[in-house]
Parts: C-alpha cells; structure tokens; sequence
DNA sequence: ATTGACTCCGTAGTCGAGTACGGTCTTAAG
DNA sequence: CTTAAGACCGTACTCGACTACGGAGTCAAT
C-alpha cells in the first residue's frame, strides 16, 4: 500500500485545513507516521478514512474527546472495544432520539408557521414567535425549577 | 401584571445562570428593565417567556445572532416582523429539515448497529465502526513502511 | 445597626474547536 | 545552483457561548 499523500494532498482530500489535521494529531485522533529520516510525512488511505470518520462522528454530535474514545476502541482490536462502542452507542443514540423528538417538533411547527405567517395579514403576534416563546406550544411539559 | 423576580430568581426560574442572563442582555437579546432609583431591578414574565424562547431557538440550532434577529423582529411589532420572521422561518425549516433528514440516518444506523454488536461475538470489525468509517477499513494499525 | 444574601457592573478567564503566524527545513523544477 | 511550494513545529490568536471574580451597593431580617 502506498503512502501517497502529503499532509496538504490528504487535507485536500478530505476537505479539511492542514492545521486541523495537525490539530487532531496533536490531540491523539490520529497518528502520525514515521517520519522518514529527515524527510516528510506521507499518508495513505487509512489516515483518510479516519478523517472521514471523525468528521461523521463530528456531524453526529460526538465531540472530539468521544471520537477520540471511539477510535480508541478500534484501535484497540476488535471486540473488546466493541462492547463498549456499543455502550457509546447506545448513549448517543438515546440522546440523538431525543434530538429527534425535538427537531420534528419544530419543523412541524415552523412549517406550519411559516405558512400561517402568509395568511397574517393584521394579527398581532407572529405565530412562529408565540410557538419559539411559549415553551409549552412546542414542548408540552413545561421546564421549570427542577429537570 | 407584576414584575416580581430579581435577575437571581429569574435565572432559577428560567434555569440558567445570573450570569448568562447578564451576558444576554449585554448581547441585546433582553432588555434590562429600569432600576429604579438607586435599586435592584425587577423582572416579569415576559422575561421568563423570553429566555425560554432563547433556549428553545438555541436548542434548535439558532445561534445568538439568528435568536437576536428573531426577537428583533418580534420586538419590532407585528407584521412587519412577521414577514421577515417567515423569511426567516423558511430558510431555518430547510436547514432544520436536513439536520432532521441526518440525524434520522445516524439513528437507523446507530439503532441497528447497537443491536448488531450485541449479537457481534467474535467478529473481526465494529460494525459502528465499520458504519462511520462511511464504509471501508477504519482501522489505522500501525504505518508500516512506506514502501 | 449589623449581618448576610443578593444585585450591579466591568473585566477577565474558560472551553471546544479550530485557524494563523513565523521561522526553519525539504523537495521538486528550472 | 536558485527558487518556490509546501512540510514541520511551537506558540498564539480567534470565535461563540458562557462562567467567574471582585468590589461596591441594596434589602430584609434580626
């Protein structure tokens, strides 16, 4: 396998700053290769394809301290890792739902709203406002003192 | 209607820090109410209603700026405002709709991939792994010689 | 009147996630 | 050879969103 790209080739590649490539380096997401005596780091596929990983899990809502566990798993062989991925996974997937749960709740909402604000001609509050401001229109329970 | 909170009750109320409350205000997204002379300033409902919608639009992925122009058009009465707040609606619904489009993916794939590893004995490769790897190879071994 | 909790206010620090800078070195092209 | 692009490296800066600090003022209760 050919390590074939330069720090810059592989920041092109994958669509990130060089500086954010020696960041996540500096933080321990990825690894730097050898550096050939005197010479200049070369990458390959694999540094590319755990850029592209981070940047998912990133999208994902994973900060990079869990991406840097995650990728902690891998590296650490199989399926002993596993369980716990699957931990982590079982954590954020809970946490995405309730994303979820929350974004279809505004879309309905705010497409609703958006329509309704067309046909608003004279009243006096917004509706997207009164729905963004009262908690309950959106959020049914209502979120006070204790969580 | 009474103006019955200090900024510290309000902040319990609302459940967010005095602090953050003070760093609104200085970010224009609520107005201080008058102190009377030589006093401590009181604040109402509508202050309580307003830091719920902060939260609300933040939790949906508005940020201060966009929170800001949101309120702006509601402060700035009516139907003008509505006009633009749909504007404004409209382009947050498509970006709200992606992220919902996303976020539903990464649920799908989380749930399975959760439920896979379970049953995922002594497989060679996570498949959460696998899955935000976007397909190939994640794993980074060791950087064997470059050539 | 004193205490203690709380407010007011400005300034400064933190945190996550980068991004920029500047000097030296390496490497490919001419 | 010279030169320019780009790598290397450490340090410093940025940005959004807070959070903390310190000193002075206010208020209710004792």
């Amino acid at each position: 396998m050919l390590e074939s790209y330069t720090i810059g080739a592989l920041a092109r590649q994958a669509g990130v700053n060089v500086e954010t490539i020696r960041y996540y380096q500096r933080r321990g997401l990825i690894g730097e290769p050898r550096r050939p005596p005197g010479g200049i780091r070369r990458y390959g596929e694999t540094h590319a394809e755990r850029l592209r990983f981070i940047r998912q899990a990133q999208a994902l809502g994973f900060n990079l301290e869990e991406v840097k566990e995650l990728l902690a798993l891998e590296d650490g062989q199989h399926c002993r890792g596993c369980r716990e991925a699957e931990r982590l996974g079982a954590i954020k997937l809970a946490a995405v739902r309730e994303r979820l749960g929350q974004l279809r709740r505004v879309e309905r909402a705010l497409a609703a709203l958006v329509g309704q604000c067309h046909s608003n001609a004279g009243r006096v509050r917004c509706p997207l406002m009164a729905a963004l401001g009262a908690g309950r229109t959106i959020n049914s329970r209502k979120q006070s003192s204790d969580g």
